[in-house]
DNA sequence: GTCTATAGAAGGATAGAC
DNA sequence: GTCTATCCTTCTATAGAC
């Protein structure tokens, strides 16, 4: 039955995205995600043929799922204020939801640019960045950002939402010694960030 | 010769550093380490007793390299806007020396949190921000930042410097694609990030 | 499609000669 | 201290029955 295709395919994919992103390509056992699928190993080959296409599927899906999240940056009937608020709200509120997303890509993207490369070689960056130049251009004028600068700018803004969950291992750890929940830092993050990326542009 | 077992052991250390930055601890083979440092695997064993001590010593050795860099945050000598402007530029420097060290310690930190909280048990944390804020009291008064807000400011201090190397497997990519040249990038950064961060906290 | 059993290779670790 | 040879486990992958 197709019906059951489906569902153990699906099983199958779900156990490897979880193992994948607790124990990465390297760290992950085959014998694991069939545990966790509730199937032997066989199966897995079955289905995927290796290690390699299966992780690979689940990188593909994670990386484009992370990528989706960047579509609003283009939203027309928003100003660059409201972008960016709007931005760190909804990104850092994804990540809470994804807190291993983060380290997962950077670490398997720096192992394995050509991955990457092949899934944004369909992206068309230059259209992008003129898009959102030309959409804020006026409003530019009025800030501390011109075409030149517009990538560190954006970088920055990513850096400020994901670097928390990135470091977490890390972070975690100071600022319990500071008396501090994780959880209520991302939180006010959400609020702060965007102040203070605000502030760092106004002139 | 104890000249020669410091060499040896040297020359282990050396070529398992080079191996676990590359690959990361899971990703990294014992037989690698021993081609590249000229010996054999046995040697390894004789040395160092198992593959996780050997990571072990190379993961605290460059973990304290990256820490002991943000020492001059508590020089006394120095106002906070040259405090920034000091650390952006000597860190993002720090950094373009050892491109791979933030997304090793990130990812390995995020896989095995308890090494890095047996290093960091010995840090008063609580001690190091009362001295920041003390040192800087009058100053943050005229400045968007309070006792609350510190925790979120320093985060996004070392995340605007650390990210672009964290994330380079992606970000050289996209910034090929714009024709912009990643050094080139990182060396303009250190200008821009001080006068980003700086805006950010005048009122 | 799903299972058991196992091939075949690779990896960490050790024994023992020198 | 250094080497060769090898053990033993683990892992990916496949063969073949059902």
């Amino acid at each position: 039955m197709p019906e059951n295709n489906k569902l153990t395919e699906e099983k199958i994919f779900e156990a490897a995205t979880d193992v994948f992103l607790e124990k990465g390509m390297d760290g992950a056992r085959m014998q694991d995600i069939a545990n966790k699928a509730g199937i032997n190993k066989a199966l897995l080959h079955y289905y995927f043929r290796t290690k390699d296409k299966l992780f690979s599927a689940v990188f593909e899906m994670i990386a484009k799922k992370i990528f989706r999240k960047f579509a609003p940056i283009l939203d027309d009937s928003l100003t660059l204020e409201e972008k960016i608020r709007f931005f760190f709200k909804e990104h850092i509120s994804f990540l809470q939801q994804n807190p291993s997303l983060p380290g997962f890509l950077l670490n398997e993207v720096n192992r394995n640019p050509a991955r990457i490369r092949k899934l944004l070689s369909s992206v068309d960056f230059e259209m992008i960045w003129l898009k959102l130049y030309n959409q804020h251009k006026d409003e530019f004028d009025k800030y501390n950002i011109n075409m030149e600068t517009l990538p560190q700018f954006m970088i920055s803004m990513v850096a400020i939402s994901v670097f928390p969950f990135a470091a977490k291992g890390i972070l975690q750890g100071i600022l319990d010694r500071l008396g501090i929940d994780f959880n209520q830092y991302i939180e006010e993050r959400k609020e702060f960030a965007a102040d203070f990326v605000i502030r760092a542009i106004k002139k």
